[in-house]
DNA sequence: TTGTAAGCGTTATCAT
DNA sequence: ATGATAACGCTTACAA
């Protein structure tokens, strides 16, 4: 009835538990017959090879760190369940396993990272929400701790393994769609952000459109980053004669949406990161690759785990737009 | 440079190996002076036990597993968002970790849980998403595992541990709110469900309206889960006189809602689980109190750990009201 | 109060 | 091809 261990199979077996350790570990170097006998009685005792041994002999955990970024104002929150998901699913396909924690601000994740460090809790961390000045990628990195961030370091080039999600080739391809269905001029929507991920998806409608430097003003608005905004943004586009817009945000998207409607113009919205609230009331929305991310993520740290030295990764992936036809004419 | 280890502290500090574990584990057992001391060095080496060596010796993990519930719809998955993230940071003030897996169906979930189990992996489980006819918390009992549940077992009586939100509670708050604000009939519009949560739900409504069976045919219906269902219902409540009423969901509540505003009616829609969605468009809801929940899911979990054979606990919270000021008429 | 010895279950090294 | 031996770093007796 007790967990089997190396020593008691070994001694059922007849074999010494170095055997038993071999088939499982170097299945080549132990003869067909002794390994088929061993593979057999691992099966019926049910034997599985204890964690926290193999952890303690082999120095790795097969174990991650993730800091689960701070609770669901929600709208955002969408894209990282889904990365999560995905995330959990790709690692533990090459048995890893995720542990999460939570921290108030980037020096206590750090903190934490550094005690999971020096107690051998984990063998490599993830990095997530990346902005300008990130001091998090080099800190780790100092560490000698394998990481990789979702996300580019946005000031300086990094160092470090990342992957990130192209956003100005996601807003360039909407903006060319919107520009091919005939709607002229396409307007933008974004944020006051002139280093980042705002920048970055401003930067993908400027670039598909040709505007003039008076053009991008007249046809783009920066704001905050809530529907309400969007739709005050929106009702100064239409003035501008602007129906079609990318929005750098699904709660841009949807201010900007009802505003149409509620003018009854017919138009088109765009928005960003297919949310559930853009599939809800059938909004077009530019969907980051979110399982794509995961897997690119977990390769890249498990190969910097088994290289620390190798060169860095960039993955840069485009995500995808989901066009849904919109009754933007209630 | 290297990681200082119990034998290498004791070395500097010209004490054994023991005493220094004695000042972390039973720290009563040493002089205060050697004490002082031995924390010294412990701080100025940045020592930090190695998780592996003492998970060996002590058969603990301080780890807890939970899978994470099949990827976002979304709509629901708010709800588990913030459950998760309380979770994550009421483990880890009691100094627990917990790790994720994801499983296609109940099944895999045991599977997977049973190999955490064999392989010593984890102290305990939390199961979520219970439903009638749920296997898991029996399976993982006989397993000899701790576990708790956020969900009520829908069926029989649970002689597991479970904490879980009173749905009837909260819809009978909210039904009560709107007969006190003058609504009258207050009308339900649930799921097609006889044994669970949407029982449940359907449950509180009619407690609190008192009505006879005849008017809760009238005034209630039972739709899929969608905007779409909901707003049918809508349309239907309405030509009963019932411009007030109570969803078992937000995205039922979202139809019923934009249904009356459509037909330019002013009345009252609450909803339930207070999704972002909710919070967005200035729909009342229910909130569940998965702050409150979590930590309950950890102390019991924790008991349970330390208290295999303790009676079974069962804890159910009470959701609150979200109040929003609706504009109802645009 | 402190030190000594044993063992948790593996895997790596070296012999056979 | 297989087996014996020695760590990995810690904690829980028990002895001094």
């Amino acid at each position: 009835m007790k967990k089997p261990t190396l020593d008691t199979l070994a001694a059922q077996v007849g074999v010494s538990r170095q055997t038993i350790s071999n088939v499982l570990n170097k299945p080549e170097k132990v003869s067909p017959q002794t390994r088929q006998r061993v593979l057999a009685a691992i099966e019926a005792a049910g034997y599985r090879p204890s964690n926290a041994a193999r952890a303690l002999r082999t120095q790795r955990t097969h174990t991650l760190a993730m800091r689960l970024s701070n609770a669901g104002d929600g709208i955002n929150g969408a894209v990282m369940d889904g990365f999560l998901h995905a995330l959990v699913t790709a690692a533990g396909l090459r048995g890893y396993r995720i542990t999460l924690f939570t921290a108030a601000d980037d020096s206590a994740e750090l903190d934490i990272i550094r005690e999971f460090r020096d107690s051998k809790a984990i063998d490599g961390v993830i990095l997530t929400d990346t902005h300008a000045g990130d001091q998090r990628p080099n800190a780790i990195h100092d560490l000698r701790l394998p990481v990789v961030a979702f996300g580019r370091p946005w000031d300086r080039e990094g160092e470090h393994d990342w992957v990130d999600v192209d956003g100005a080739a996601g807003v360039a391809q909407a903006t060319r769609r919107l520009l091919d269905d005939g709607h002229t001029p396409v307007g933008f929507i974004g944020w006051p952000d002139d280093t980042g991920v705002g920048a970055d998806r401003y930067a993908g409608w400027a670039r598909a459109t040709g505007y003039s430097a008076d053009q991008q003003r007249r046809y783009s608005t920066r704001q905050l980053d809530s529907p309400v905004a969007g739709g005050e943004a929106m009702a100064k586009l239409l003035d501008e004669g602007v129906t079609a817009v990318v929005c750098a945000s699904d709660s841009l998207a949807i201010g900007a949406f009802g505003r149409l409607r509620d003018k009854g113009v017919a138009g088109h919205v765009v928005g960003f990161d297919d949310t559930p609230v853009a599939r809800m009331i059938g909004l077009s929305s530019l969907r980051q690759p979110v399982h794509e991310v995961a897997k690119h993520v977990v390769e890249t740290l498990l190969g910097r785990i088994s290289d620390p030295e190798g060169e860095p990764r960039h993955i840069l992936l485009p995500p995808t737009l989901q066009a849904r036809t919109v009754a933007s004419t209630s």
